[in-house]
Order: C-alpha cells, then sequence, then structure tokens
DNA sequence: CTGAAAGCGCTAACAT
DNA sequence: ATGTTAGCGCTTTCAG
C-alpha cells in the first residue's frame, strides 16, 4: 500500500467519497505501478450483487432470426456491460425449450435489459413483475413503468419525406409488418402525419411478417398496379430488398420511376444491386445509454427516462434522381 | 444449520469430498426447506475465479451476419454456461472498434469459446496464447492443441450421397464459399471421397463469400448450361435457396431435374418454396457438450477431444421425386 | 467421514 | 478527508 488506507483506495475508485487530489496522485501511481486494478469479482460479492445482467434478444419469431443488426447488438452490450463490470445471460424465448425455470435464472441476474421487446410477448410480464431492474431498448408501449431509450424514429421517418419530397417523388408508401413492436407504431404514426401536413394520399402496406416471401408478395401486389406509388418506405432493409427486388423483376427503374427506402442501415442496404437509401441508427450508442440507465436502476437512483437517440438518413442510388447535379 | 457443520455442506454441494448417505439427507432436506443454493458470486470470489467465459461468435465478414442458427448458439451458450455457474461476455470482433484493451477483457474470463474459428483469424492467435483455457465449437485446422466438439460432417455428407444416389440422381456438385473454416475442408474432402469411391464425377464451386447475390451469380454459372449438374449440395441453406431461385428462375423443374440439398436445418430450408431438405444439426448438444468440456478444463482436468456430434439429413420434398412411394 | 478456522478483496458503517 | 473494522458466503488446509 502506497500512502493510505484501503479504504481511501475503495473510495478512490468507487467516486463514492471525496478523495484529495493528491492522494488521488498517488494511488493511481502506486495502481499503475503493480497493476491493480478492482476485482469485480470481489466487489460484487461484497456488495451482493450478482454482477450479472439478463438480455432478451428478440427471437420471438423465427421471422426475426436473421437480423442483420443482431450481433452489432449483440458485441455493444457485451461491451457495455463489461464497462460497469458485468457479464451477461441470455433469457431463452421459453423456458420450458431448456431445462431451467426461470426463478433459478432471473434469481442470478442484478437487471434485466430487453431488446426491442414484444408488446405482447407473455414472458416479459413475468420478467417485469418478478421485480427487477429493467430497461428496455425500445420504446414499450404497454408497461409505461419500465425505463427505455429508444431511436428517434419519429426524426427518421421526417428525414426520409424531406428527402424524398425534395427528390420530387410525391406518392411515398409505407411497408411495415404486423408485429407489436413500438416502432411499427411509431413509424406508422409519424408517416400518416407527415402525409397529412403534406397534403399527401396514405398507402400503408403490412405484411403478414417478416419473412422475405411475405415481403415479396406484398411488394408485388403494391407494385403492380397502374397507380402504384412512386416510393415506398420499407421499415427494414430486408423489406427494402425485397421491394427492389420485385421492382426490378417487374421492369420499374429505380431510382427513376421509384425511390426506395430502408430503415437500420445494415449491409443488406448498402450491398444491394442498387444501393438503398437507409437511416442509420446507433445502435453502440443505444446500448451504451440502456446500460448506463441500467447502471443508475442499480444504485438506486432514478432513471431520466425516456431518451431518444438519433438517426440519420444516408442518402443512396435507390432514392436519388439527379445523381449527377 | 440443521445438522452438520458448514464444511460439509460445500463439500456435499460440490461433491469435492465423500458425505455420508445419511449427512447428505439432511444437508438437502434442510437446503430443501429454507431454498438454500449455493451462491455462485462467493463460490467464484472464495475459487479466485471470475465465472465469465468469453465467447467469440463468428462475425468475421458482414457475410455471415444473417447467420440464422445464431441466436440459437446464443441462448445455448447462456444456459449451458449458466449450467456451470458461468456468464459469459461477447469478445468484440476488433477491440480496436470499441475503446477497451484485450487485456482487461481477457482477465476477467475464465475462459473463451470460440464459436466457428476462422482459421486465419488474426486474433485468434493472440486469445489462445494468452493461455486461456479454450474450446473451439467447429473444429480448428491450425491450432491442433485447442481442444474442439464439432458436428460429424462427414457422416452428413454421406448421408446426402446415400439419399441422392436412393433417389436416381447422378451428378451432384457441391457448392461451398470460399472461407477458411475447417467446416468447408471437411465437406469438400468428404465429398470428394464419396464422389470417387461411388465412380461419379466431381464438380465444386466456391462462392467468393456467403452473400445472396456471390451464390446466385454461382448458381446462375451453374445451372444455365447443358451439362448442368442434377443436384447441388450447399453448404449453407442460405446457399441452397440461392439455388432454387435461380433454378425457378431458369425453369428447372425442383426436384424432378434438380435435388437441392441445404446444411444446418435453418428456417430458410423450411420455409422456402420449395422445402429444402437439410442436414441437421443439433446445436444444443454442441454448445453443451463444448461448455462441459470447458467445466473439466477449468477444474484443471483433461479434456478428452475431439468429440463429434450426430447429423440427421432431413428429407424434403427438394430432393424427393417420388413423392408418392 | 467430519470440523474448525483462516482468508479470498472488497464495501460500508462508524469513528476520527 | 481519511482510517478501523466487521463481515459478505464460500473454499480449503489442517486436524481430528
Amino acid at each position: 500500500m502506497a500512502g493510505c488506507s484501503i479504504t481511501t483506495v475503495s473510495h478512490y475508485f468507487s467516486g463514492k467519497r471525496p478523495v484529495s487530489p493528491t492522494m488521488g496522485q498517488q494511488i493511481q501511481r502506486a495502481a499503475d505501478l503493480i497493476g491493480y486494478r478492482p476485482d469485480p469479482i470481489a466487489q460484487a460479492f461484497a456488495t451482493g450483487r450478482t454482477a450479472v445482467l439478463g438480455v432478451q434478444f428478440p427471437f420471438q419469431g423465427d421471422s426475426l432470426v436473421s437480423n442483420p443488426y443482431f450481433p452489432a447488438m449483440l458485441e455493444s452490450v457485451s461491451v457495455a456491460a463489461a464497462g460497469i463490470n458485468c457479464s451477461i445471460l441470455t433469457i431463452p424465448r421459453s423456458f420450458e425449450s431448456y431445462d431451467i425455470d426461470r426463478k433459478a435464472l432471473l434469481e442470478r441476474l442484478d437487471g434485466v435489459l430487453l431488446i426491442d421487446p414484444w408488446e405482447d410477448d407473455p414472458q416479459l410480464e413475468k420478467i417485469v413483475d418478478y421485480g427487477i431492474p429493467i430497461v428496455a431498448v425500445g420504446r414499450l408501449l404497454r408497461r409505461s413503468d419500465v425505463p427505455w431509450v429508444d431511436n428517434d424514429n419519429e426524426s427518421g421517418i421526417r428525414q426520409v419525406f424531406d428527402h424524398l419530397i425534395e427528390q420530387g417523388y410525391r406518392r411515398p408508401a409505407l411497408m411495415t409488418a404486423r408485429v407489436n413492436y413500438a416502432y411499427t407504431y411509431d413509424i406508422e404514426a409519424t408517416y400518416r402525419r407527415e402525409i397529412q401536413r403534406r397534403g399527401l394520399q396514405a398507402r400503408i402496406i403490412r405484411t403478414s411478417d417478416y419473412s422475405e416471401r411475405a415481403s415479396e408478395d406484398d411488394a408485388r401486389r403494391l407494385l403492380d398496379t397502374p397507380d402504384r406509388p412512386d416510393a415506398v418506405i420499407a421499415s427494414t432493409d430486408s423489406q427494402a430488398v425485397s421491394v427492389l427486388r420485385v421492382a426490378l423483376e417487374l421492369g420499374i427503374r429505380v431510382p427513376d420511376e421509384l425511390a426506395i427506402i430502408g430503415e437500420g442501415d445494415t449491409v443488406l442496404a448498402r450491398t444491394a444491386i442498387v444501393p438503398i437509401s437507409s437511416v442509420r441508427i446507433n445502435i453502440e450508442g443505444l446500448v451504451r445509454s440502456a446500460v448506463e440507465m441500467m447502471s443508475t436502476l442499480l444504485n438506486a437512483l432514478d432513471a431520466d427516462y425516456p431518451r431518444l437517440l438519433p438517426v440519420t438518413l444516408i442518402e443512396r442510388a435507390s432514392s436519388t434522381r439527379h445523381s449527377g447535379d
């Protein structure tokens, strides 16, 4: 020990008590010298925590299974959790399929992160009611008592409208899916608002799920008519790709006769045959924000939610008519 | 305490010392009564472990990003880890992109699980050389010192051949990708062996990556000729779907004129327009087996690897000519 | 086969 | 602003 008591060191690292600058210097120097770092396990042990965060990923239907931003989500969660000295455990979509009981799992968790929670997920209720700290990444409509962070989807849609109008498109349709995410409600509401505000005509199509087949079928229905829209705002990049595929198949020129916009700015949008404009979200920031919120909750403080993160429309060929301008 | 010392309780639960049956009964009864369970954190603390397993998922290229069995993998890992009182932390594909250093992360891990390791992953070397217990899910060619478990891919390909031949197909081609997985080597080698053994002619096509576009381009090249194969064994379901798409586009009847086989038996195979026969793997068993192996490693015992898990060809319409038989 | 006791590295009153 | 001290719940020698 270089200069002071262990208590001061503890408080220096936790910041739970003021430490004089002089002392701080000494501690820091000594720590660097011997490569000291507080042991997370010992901390967890002493405070009675488990230092494990439960994470529920949106595996609800097989349809979402190949969600391309899923890996980024997982990585971000891991890194952010490590940042507050926690590790993670995925909460299975159904406890029955594995031979474990919910209680036993939840017992060893300090808190739970809900990624893109489904509104009518029956499991959700049970987790929330277990009385464990929870933060949702993606708004939760039903349970207003659950703190959440989300993308500023409203702003995203507004950017899309500004861009489309500027490019001369006047009949944008919206393609969403019949799933119970707050997200779909949000973009529908914003779409309607923008349509009305600009005196345009609304055209909304909801695919039965997020499968390629459903999207392509509905895209065909939407585009294979004389009064087809001149732009499609898809709720995911994968839907946007389906729309693009159908458009090309029908001989509709993109972007001349049809603009296509995706959401998420995933690899799908970037690598499509006609690169697709897409709303970029900040996954890392979103997750970091959620974990931060969880951290304050864990310290029995009140979290200030909701928190909205900015998104940016990335303009690509699929919606840019006069690329030369 | 119901009847004995805390020491005996400890040994009863850990099984590290024989406990008389009588005593065992008493302990069990008392534990059930008060709902006692050993505290994993305290255990970790006392033994100097972190109770955290690092997991590296195959995010190497964007191309694998929408791997459909990925969520199942994650769930299985979480559940299996919980089974040995561990939680997990995902090792980012690049430490640079996040502001953390490798040492700091690896330091808080008891061991690392490598999921489908890439042979020429530069990061792999560093993790292995760090000297932490490692188990690979999916064979590692380069580092024979790393314990691994894998699917019995050889058996899978053999089942495919048996089935195809039985259905009257005689010119099966193999479609893999130019990626550095032991998996691709294994199936190529087995394919060649089976071809030779049966006196057939080999036809192997390697897509540049696992993107849809690459697969469709190569599928077109493979099928749009007079001397096209009468069966395609794809290395993934996603490739199989691409082959199917191209075949239908070219007016080739599946399965009459062309059989298509996938690998992994994912949702993609089941929901394709023509349901695709696919080799089912046992993800949960694979992961459980790996974690088990890790557990013995953690206890400083020698693991008996390799371990191969059985796979089963699921026959569907895409390769079944006489469905009525 | 069972007990006693030390101690893992930290936190959190309580005291100064 | 800093120090003292008592544990957190387990594992693990060492001793019966």
